[in-house]
DNA sequence: CTTTGTATGTTCGGCACCGCACGGATCAAC
DNA sequence: GTTGATCCGTGCGGTGCCGAACATACAAAG
């Protein structure tokens, strides 16, 4: 039984031809003893791009653990306007809430990125997250991490250009996946910033003749990652830190 | 010893001429039992304005429950620029790190008004956490609490207007005071929300105009509480809704 | 009273981003 | 190939905030 958990859990499963199914962080942090009681409760899904996973207010039923998939927080306004506080791969979960003991929250996630995610029963969660202290501890670490790149995005929004700000989201975005290449429009990537369409369309433009990126229709290669991190502001290399000493499982990207 | 504790987590210090201590809302939530444990450890400090409660990545010897006094989470970038992200006042605490296991926390928490505020020692705090169920459930829904400030302050600087900001911050500082008049700087409220302070004193102005706020030199006094509620942006009822779900022993302001 | 430091008010040019509008490119369906 | 939908690029006027500079008002200390 553990083994078939850990062998599940961290497997490699090879339906997606080009992407290769990482594991979960979290997930493969767990003592096998938990990860063996849990597999019997995972169940593995496809989450498609626009998929709302939680909407403000609205029930929890599932906490997600993504693998290829990319998820964002969205905070929407009265006016329709909107903005993404964080984004979370395979190294987080979906669904704090459950966990801090609120239940429901009043963000948004949706499917940024498609991909596959572990889910499991939210009174699950909770209840493994109240009789083993370790996976607590874990999950809190984590929600600790979350709450730094809220915040540094707080701050990003104030003070720094639309140019170093789709850096970044590039950045995140690609560090969440094993290839560089992804699909991505230029208007989902501004409704996740905040920002109008056309200021992301100038600001690839300029990346582009650069050379660190290219944009096809519908499509984002990341060209290169180290002239991203530059041309980026400091709130990329802020969270990526926290989020390594945090997380310290976490794979070198 | 209970009932000690309980008189004093509680108590009416009358030491302010104006201001009343009323008492921290998550050390009231206690149970009577956890008051009387904590009561020998706690320690009552005053927090003189422009103090540093914590540093980025600084030790965190303490954490602080506030009464009268008020603290901002702010964020420091490379170029001496900063914002807020959060406002704690007596409904919370200050040191959230400490409680999800991180330990540190690249923001700074600095004192916004002078005032009073409990303190414990952070390995004392950390222990109950982790042997106390409802410790840990009350400060976790504070925790959650928190994050919905932050990421609404997120968008809230993607979106608004520094006007509609100043009205969020001044009201915020004002449910957390016992009166309406307060020590307040223009440059001290520009330096929270992150502009320019010229920007604050012509949003001033315009409030002051309109009859919502008084302003003299180093003072603020909010007159037409209601009336700064409307010329506030929705984030500022958004995140008070949620403090009043996830924390309900708040008293209505 | 005067000095000195700090808080507040005002102005002006600059610019990044917005809202809007439109044209062209790409891709899928038929 | 044609159609239709979506995505991408560009241009234009408007504006809210910034950076800088400066004038004024206030309050505590000498």
């Amino acid at each position: 039984m553990a083994q078939n958990a850990t062998q599940y859990v961290g497997s490699n499963r090879t339906g997606a031809p080009l992407q290769v199914a990482r594991e979960n962080e979290l997930l493969a942090c767990l003592p096998l003893a938990v990860k063996a009681l849990w597999f019997p409760h995972l169940e593995l899904v496809d989450l498609n791009e626009g998929e709302t996973l939680h909407k403000p207010d609205g029930l929890m039923p599932y906490v997600h653990f993504p693998l290829t998939a990319i998820i964002a927080q969205l905070y929407s306004l009265e006016n329709g306007e909107s903005a993404g506080s964080a984004l979370i791969g395979y190294e987080g979960l979906v669904g704090f809430p459950v966990i801090l003991g609120g239940d429901s929250t009043s963000s948004r996630a949706v499917v940024l990125i498609a991909g596959e995610a572990w889910r499991v029963k939210a009174p699950f969660l909770q209840d493994q997250v109240r009789s083993v202290p370790s996976v607590l501890r874990l999950m809190l670490r984590f929600v600790q991490a979350m709450m730094t790149q809220m915040n540094q995005t707080a701050v990003c929004n104030r003070h720094h250009s639309t140019v170093q700000q789709v850096c970044r989201l590039l950045l995140m975005i690609a560090e969440r996946l094993p290839v560089s290449d992804f699909p991505m429009t230029q208007g989902l990537l501004a409704a996740t910033l905040g920002v109008r369409r056309e200021s992301v369309t100038e600001a690839a433009g300029l990346l582009q003749r650069e050379g660190l990126i290219r944009c096809r229709r519908g499509h984002v290669t990341v060209l290169d990652r180290l002239g991203l991190q530059r041309r980026a502001c400091e709130c990329y290399r802020v969270v990526r830190q926290e989020y390594a000493r945090l997380l310290p499982y976490r794979a070198a990207t």
